[in-house]
DNA sequence: AGCACGCCGACT
DNA sequence: GTCGGCGTGCTC
């Protein structure tokens, strides 16, 4: 690239349809760039706002050899200082008063070839701008020292065969991989294992779909495969869903492969973090194990992606960029000629399909080790146990019987609702008039320990009054169940007990996560009742019965993922059961016990639900046979976002109906291409959130680059619809 | 995203 | 008469 021909003004150096000549890329600031005359002294910076848009800024003398594209800097923006990445150095620019840039704030780039290209692909994919894009894989906060190694620069890192034979110099010894063949693997290990080998073999892009049950030892294979990699002599990163739920699966890791890995959380200090970085991008650091943004780590000839059970929906950032951690792993892995293995119980749907049509492309872990067959399901009706019963509570007699005989056996009992807090809405016994968030357009609940009505989407909470406050006159009654009522209702039915409950209400001092979790393991709990954080990586033996106390939460949310959601949760829950010698029991509670979701978990059958799963999505063409983005109108007025989004809709409507310049009039339009159809406006599933309310349109394309280039342009450049924000969400769950 | 500027309602 | 509400526009 050369500096003296680019004229690319300040205000279009966004990466809209990045290509290779336009891409930034890392040089220092002499050699060629210098011999230019005009000399570039100018810097394009980008910041992380919501705004395709970069700024120029003076390059001051002294900083004019050292700066280069890829280092942040410190910049006056308006009445403050922001931080912003250099895009390029260029000679010129069109705005006349330029400020300077105030520091450095590296040594070298943070951004190397292989970033810039993931940054690219983040800006176009999830309509962000680039100052975003490098935002979200930079972590805030991050120093490097200056002197040390060679950093983002492309440099080959640093290889330590098997054998000890050093090839390149330096790497830490402790991360050499051990020998294999320590662990014994299972016939189903053994025949699931060459695949994944193969794949990292061909040095090429390569994905595969590793499905296996809980406790099927799909943690070996990783470790197999992140060995491979490492005497390729290349780098492994492998994501969990939650590191700080987890510390068994990062103690393996820590295990296996010793001071060689890098744990990549979010509660690091920033010393640490920048310790990590450092030693990931000079090749020191070869293995990274991290949750959601550890998929951006730094780490030097990327050989192989593991992501451990990829449906999580924790994968998917729920601001933005709003990326989902299994798309950006694709697409890097494609960049860096490397392998993806995705783990599941229960893969996504996307994933499954994705992989069920390549050859080869998911490999199955049939059973559990040790040949621990999976607990039996009983599917509990309520409809029957409404009529049945006078006096109705959250628990149906077969559950209350069942929990009796786990307490009088001096057994465990896990008890799930996805619910949290005492009851799900206070209503007036008089009027009906139901409590309200202020701010929210949703039902205050209940939290008896607290004492309070709660919005569980702002966080509002006041006490209850005394009288209904419209009518003055009623009392108010408290109606659905949540967490806290079935931890009320096991207290007096088994006053002997021991009983605890976890929610984030019980979770939210630090260390009682652990506290609640060791209580149970060392069985001073008989009963506990939680919310979904109770069904994922508890592996507790004594617990013979795990009782779903509404499969109904999940199912009847309107969301097409209801079914997916419902099977998830019920097949980890049944997992919870019967982990030591005696068998366990699995009763499931619900008011539709035909549905195949639940049919499906309780008969421990996947594919049985992936058939089913897969022709709804394909007659009703959702996910995976096109792609969802999402446009969420905001505004204090609502007939103002009515109007924007009126105004938005008309405007995509219209960009996808113009028809492809290259055969005017007759060729397909764009909508056509792309095969897209916009929906909408239509309020939004809680039309009214932290006093703003919400309208929302949704987009349906095959590919996703085909039409975010269209809604990128229509909200250009600050992501406004007359004036109002507007939230993009690129495959929403 | 912040933040300042600017124009219309209920208050010392 | 002012304080402050948020709608508007800008940031090199």
């Amino acid at each position: 690239m050369d500096p003296s021909k680019s004229r690319v003004a300040a205000g279009d150096a966004e990466p809209g349809t990045p290509s290779p000549a336009r891409r930034p890329r890392p040089r220092t600031a002499d050699g060629v760039a210098a011999r230019q005359d005009p000399r570039p002294t100018i810097a394009e910076v980008a910041f992380n706002l919501p705004l395709d848009k970069s700024f120029h800024y003076l390059i001051p003398e002294a900083m004019r050899q050292t700066l280069a594209p890829g280092m942040r800097v410190a910049a006056p923006f308006g009445p403050r200082e922001r931080i912003g990445f250099v895009l390029k150095v260029v000679a010129e620019s069109p705005v006349k008063e330029l400020k300077e840039i105030r520091r450095v704030l590296d040594p070298r780039p943070v951004i190397g070839e292989e970033q810039w290209a993931l940054a690219s692909w983040l800006s176009t994919y999830y309509c962000c701008s680039m100052g975003e894009a490098l935002a979200t894989m930079v972590p805030g906060g991050l120093r490097l020292r200056a002197g040390a190694g060679p950093a983002a620069s492309g440099t080959p890192p640093a290889v330590l065969v098997p054998d000890g034979t050093a090839a390149g110099g330096g790497g830490l010894p402790s991360a050499s991989p051990v020998p294999t063949g320590v662990v014994m693997l299972t016939a189903h290990q053994r025949q699931a294992l060459p695949p994944i080998l193969e794949a990292l073999e061909a040095k090429r892009f390569a994905s595969i779909l590793l499905f296996g049950v809980t406790g099927s030892g799909k943690t070996e294979l990783y470790l197999q495969a992140i060995d491979r990699a490492l005497r390729q002599g290349r780098s492994a990163i492998c994501l969990i869903p939650e590191i700080a739920l987890t510390p068994q699966t990062t103690d393996r890791f820590v295990e296996r492969f010793g001071g060689g890995v890098a744990v990549w959380h979010s509660r690091m200090s920033a010393r640490a973090r920048s310790r990590d970085w450092m030693r990931m991008s000079d090749g020191a650091c070869r293995i990274v194990v991290g949750a959601r943004s550890a998929v951006f780590a730094p780490v030097q000839r990327l050989g192989l992606i593991i992501i451990d059970e990829e449906h999580e929906p924790t994968y998917k950032q729920e601001d933005a960029p709003r990326y989902h951690a299994r798309e950006v792993a694709m697409a890097r892995a494609r960049l860096a000629g490397a392998a993806v293995v995705l783990g599941s119980a229960t893969p996504s749907v996307e994933s499954y399909y994705a992989a069920a049509r390549r050859a080869g492309g998911v490999v199955t872990l049939p059973e559990r080790i040790a040949g621990r067959g999976l607990p039996a399901a009983e599917v509990i009706d309520m409809r029957e146990e409404m009529s049945s019963r006078r006096r109705f509570g959250p628990l149906s007699a077969r559950l209350e019987r069942a929990l009796a005989q786990t307490v009088e056996r001096g057994e465990q009992a896990m008890l799930l609702l996805n619910r949290r807090g005492f009851a799900r809405v206070a209503q007036c016994k008089t009027c009906g008039a139901v409590e309200r968030c202020a701010r929210c357009s949703v039902p205050l609940v209940y939290h008896a320990g607290r004492r309070e009505l709660v919005c569980h989407y702002c966080n509002f909470h006041e006490p209850p009054r005394e009288l209904c406050r419209q009518c003055r006159k009623g009392y108010l009654s408290f109606r659905g169940s949540g967490t806290e009522r079935v931890e009320s209702e096991l207290h007096r039915l088994f006053p002997v007990a021991s009983i605890a409950r976890m929610d984030r209400d019980t979770t939210a001092r630090r260390g009682s996560h652990r506290e609640l979790y060791e209580a149970v393991k060392t069985r001073q709990v008989n009963l506990l009742v939680g919310t979904q954080m109770i069904a994922k990586g508890f592996d507790f033996p004594q617990v013979t019965l795990v009782g779903v106390v509404s499969a109904d939460t999940a199912l009847n949310l309107p969301d097409f993922r209801a079914g997916e959601r419902t099977f998830d949760l019920l097949t980890q829950m049944a997992g919870r059961a019967g982990r030591g010698e005696r068998p366990g029991r699995v009763l499931i509670q619900t008011f539709c016990p035909g549905h195949y979701a639940i049919q499906a978990a309780k008969a421990h059958d996947y594919l049985g639900f992936y058939a089913q799963e897969i022709r709804m999505r394909r007659a009703l063409r959702l996910p995976p046979f096109v792609h969802l983005i999402e446009l969420t109108v905001l505004g204090s007025s609502l007939p103002r976002v009515e109007e924007a989004a009126q105004w938005l809709a008309g405007r995509l409507r219209r960009a996808l109906a113009r028809r492809l310049p290259a055969a005017p009039g007759k060729g397909a339009t764009r909508a056509a291409q792309a095969g897209a159809v916009l929906l909408g406006p239509a309020p939004h599933r809680i039309p009214r959130l932290r006093r703003a309310y919400r309208v929302h349109l949704l987009l349906k394309a095959r590919s996703v680059e085909a039409v975010t280039p269209i809604v990128r342009r229509v909200l250009a450049p600050g992501r406004k619809a007359k004036g109002l924000p507007v939230i993009v969400n690129v495959d929403p769950l």
